[in-house]
DNA sequence: TATAATCCTATCGGTTTACTAGGTTTTAAG
DNA sequence: CTTAAAACCTAGTAAACCGATAGGATTATA
C-alpha cells in the first residue's frame, strides 16, 4: 500500500507541474486545493526538496518550484525518495536490497522469482511514466 | 511491501503442492523445512484453511492438505486472501475499494491512473502465475 | 490412555503512520 | 523599520499494524 505521504507528495508534484509559469508556489495553496494536512504537507515538501526534485524560495512570495522538467522525472525516482523500495520484498529489491532471515537459498525461493515479475512489471509501468505524463491526465 | 505472513503463507503452499502424494502435511514439519515460527505458522494455516485453500485432519497423522490442484490456484487469490488488496491504493482496488477522502474525483487525480496501470501490470503477473508454476521454480 | 496434531483466544512489544504543536528563520512589501 | 508571510526545524503522539508468543482446548490415532 502506498502511504498518504508518498500519494500526498506525487499530488504536490503534479500541481506544481500544472502550472505553466515557473514561479514558486506555496505549499498552503497546495494544500488547499488538494484538501492536504499543511503541516503533514510541509514536511513532505522539505523531503522533496532535500532530494533534489524541488527547489525553494523562503519569506513573502516564496514557495517551491520545480528544479527539472515534469518530462525529466520518472515516477520510479519519486516513488523510491519518499516511499522507499518499489519491490514488494527486500530480496528483490534494486536499490534497498536485503537478504531474507529464513531463505538459505534465493534461487530456490518460490517467492522470490514470482516478486522479481512482478517488481519488473512495476518498474516499466513506474519508469515509462513521467511526472508531465501523470500532471496532465484528466 | 509483502507482509511475513502472506511470504510465510505462499512458502507453505508451494511446500505441501511440492509433494507428490496428498497425505497431510504438519505445520510443524513446514515450520522446520522453511524457518518459520510454529505458532505464528499455524495461525496462517488456519486462515488457508478458512479462505478454502486447504483441507485438514486434526490428531496423530493429521496435518493440511491442498483442496484444489496446484495449477488452478492463481497467486492474484492466494495474495488477497492473505495480503488483501494487489493494489497500491484503495481507490483503484478491484476487491478492496475504498474512496479516497481527499480526492474530489477520481478521473481528475493524478495518482488514480497511474496506479490502475501499475495495478494491472501486477494483475497480469500474478493471474497468470498459479501455485503450480512457483512450487516447481527452481 | 497417551500422544500428536489442529484449533482458538488473548496478549504484547516494537515499529510505522499520519499527523499536530510550537516554534525559528528568511524575505518581501508597506 | 516593521509586519506579515513564507519556508524550515524539532519534537511528540495517538492509533494502527506487525510478528510473534502463551496457554491452553479439542480431536483423532495408535
Amino acid at each position: 500500500m502506498l502511504s498518504k505521504k508518498t500519494k500526498y507528495g506525487i499530488k504536490a508534484l503534479a500541481y506544481i507541474a500544472r502550472k505553466k509559469d515557473r514561479k514558486p508556489v506555496q505549499a498552503s495553496e497546495i494544500s488547499e486545493s488538494e484538501n492536504i494536512s499543511q503541516k503533514f504537507l510541509e514536511s513532505i515538501m522539505l523531503e522533496l526538496r532535500k532530494s533534489g526534485f524541488l527547489g525553494s524560495k523562503k519569506g513573502k512570495g516564496g514557495g517551491y518550484y520545480l528544479i527539472k522538467e515534469p518530462g525529466e522525472i520518472r515516477m520510479t525516482a519519486v516513488i523510491r525518495v519518499l516511499e522507499g523500495p518499489i519491490a514488494m520484498v527486500p530480496c528483490v529489491s534494486l536499490n534497498y536490497y536485503e537478504k531474507c532471515d529464513d531463505c538459505p537459498d534465493e534461487k530456490t525461493c518460490s517467492v522470490h522469482k514470482l516478486m522479481i515479475q512482478v517488481r519488473d512489471a512495476s518498474l516499466d509501468v513506474l519508469g515509462e511514466n513521467t511526472l508531465e505524463d501523470i500532471a496532465f491526465t484528466q
